[in-house]
DNA sequence: TCTGGGGTCCTAGGACCC
DNA sequence: TCTGGGGTCCTAGGACCC
């Protein structure tokens, strides 16, 4: 029996969950923005009408500023936009048990359960509009599709509030004319590659051997051959089964340059705090630290390291990144524009801890109860009730706060 | 002149172990 | 002098997504 697959993709979420929350930015040109500092901030979603023009709403705020000066900037939102995305799952989750969230404004549907064809999937698709039209006051276009490539392309078609069905019938007029770079796994690197072997289209892709693209592209040519000949297979996961966080982690562009260790020194400590905060609020600690690096030319630079134990301790963390960065010569590379921290190779917290006699489990045992100490007068009195002596010491500490600025929404790609 | 942030997956080479 | 093979883990870098 064929698949009906629906994704439902929120039009520019992060401006229309403002719209809802401050109706007076109607119909004035404002944009969402990340990060602290203007110099590196960066414009996370345009309004509606930008994205209708066509302008490319992911830019850097001077650039924003150049197409439109009287722009309006709103610091973003985050707990109002995962609100809003947990209403969204929930109005999906009553069609389905089979939602699969892809970032926080977009979920593919797999409704075939219910014994449904791509025609029924069509007025779901338009209900399912309708109703988060109404009860939430913001739009999604919707794709049906007998895949999830497919519905994802046809969730792109009709913006801002509209359903496109892609069938068996249809997808070689509707898809296969469309450049390739609009399919879901091919970025900037991969359109540059497939033109130089002439393959333009989607259909031009679809029309290649496996066996070729496998030479060309790897384990991925395989995947996108597949995507663009309306193979995809890839089921859609079940609302139930979560995806295990693998890794946690921060970078920062700093409000300026990094010009000396001290500088460096001062950011990884914020930096770790966070990632470190962030492992215990989800109760996991990790074994492999990565840093990475990016010098004021952009040259970017990265370096890992699994230790024997594993830690939700910024002092960890710093000490282990710290070795890192003069190991591996990075000193060399000052000043940096950017450093970021991520721990990987999670467990949870309530695993069994490794007691040794060389001092180290007294430790971890004395850091982890003073952490949760910190952690408590943090969620009780705010985070600056409790700060480290740094602070005081380096006026950039307290310019960038990674937690709250910079927040999460992964996208599980490809699974 | 100004170039974000968080996360996942893949690859290729190397180390290490039995 | 002659120098296996397979599995697993680690590492650095690249690519992609929103």
């Amino acid at each position: 029996m064929e698949r009906v697959i629906l994704h439902c993709d929120a039009n520019s979420f992060y401006a229309s969950c403002e719209l809802v929350d401050r109706p007076a930015l109607r119909g004035m040109p404002f944009a969402v923005c990340g990060s602290t500092e203007e110099r590196h901030g960066i414009v996370l979603a345009a309004t509606r009408e930008a994205k209708l023009r066509g302008v490319k709403t992911a830019m850097v705020n001077w650039e924003a500023k150049q197409w439109c000066p009287e722009l309006i900037t709103v610091a973003p939102n985050y707990q109002r936009y995962i609100y809003f995305s947990k209403r969204l799952r929930w109005m999906y989750e009553q069609y389905t048990d089979r939602v699969e969230p892809f970032g926080l404004d977009e979920c593919w549907l797999d409704v075939s359960n219910l014994g449904v064809t791509l025609k029924d999937g069509l007025r779901i698709a338009d209900r399912l509009r309708r109703q988060v039209r109404e009860e939430l006051g913001i739009t999604i276009s919707v794709g049906v599709s007998f895949n999830k490539a497919f519905a994802k392309l046809g969730s792109d078609m009709k913006k801002p509030d509209g359903s496109t069905v892609i069938s068996k019938g249809n997808y070689r007029q509707k898809v296969w004319p469309l450049p390739v770079e609009e399919l879901l796994g091919v970025g900037e690197r991969v359109r540059r590659k497939l033109e130089s072997r002439y393959i333009k289209t989607i259909g031009d892709l679809a029309a290649q051997s496996p066996q070729n693209m496998q030479t060309w592209l790897g384990k991925m040519g395989i995947i996108l051959q597949r995507f663009a000949a309306g193979e995809d297979a890839t089921p859609v996961m079940q609302s139930a089964d979560e995806t295990e966080i693998k890794s946690v982690g921060n970078s920062i562009t700093a409000p300026r340059d990094m010009y000396t260790l001290e500088d460096a020194h001062c950011v990884l400590y914020v930096i770790a705090d966070s990632v470190a905060s962030r492992l215990r609020e989800i109760r996991m600690r990790g074994k492999c630290v990565s840093l990475m690096v990016r010098d004021s030319q952009m040259h970017f630079f990265s370096a890992q390291k699994t230790v024997d134990y594993h830690t939700a301790q910024a002092e960890d963390i710093v000490l282990i990144a710290t070795e890192m960065l003069h190991a591996k010569g990075f000193c060399r590379l000052l000043p940096y524009r950017s450093l970021g921290i991520t721990v990987g190779s999670l467990q949870t917290d309530t695993r069994p801890v490794q007691t040794d006699m060389l001092g180290r489990y007294a430790r971890q045992d004395k850091l982890g109860r003073l952490s949760q100490a910190v952690d408590h007068i943090h969620a009780r009195y705010g985070d600056r009730a409790i700060e480290r002596g740094l602070a005081l010491a380096n006026p950039l500490y307290n310019t960038i706060v990674p937690k709250t600025d910079h927040v999460v929404h992964p996208v599980g790609f490809l699974r």
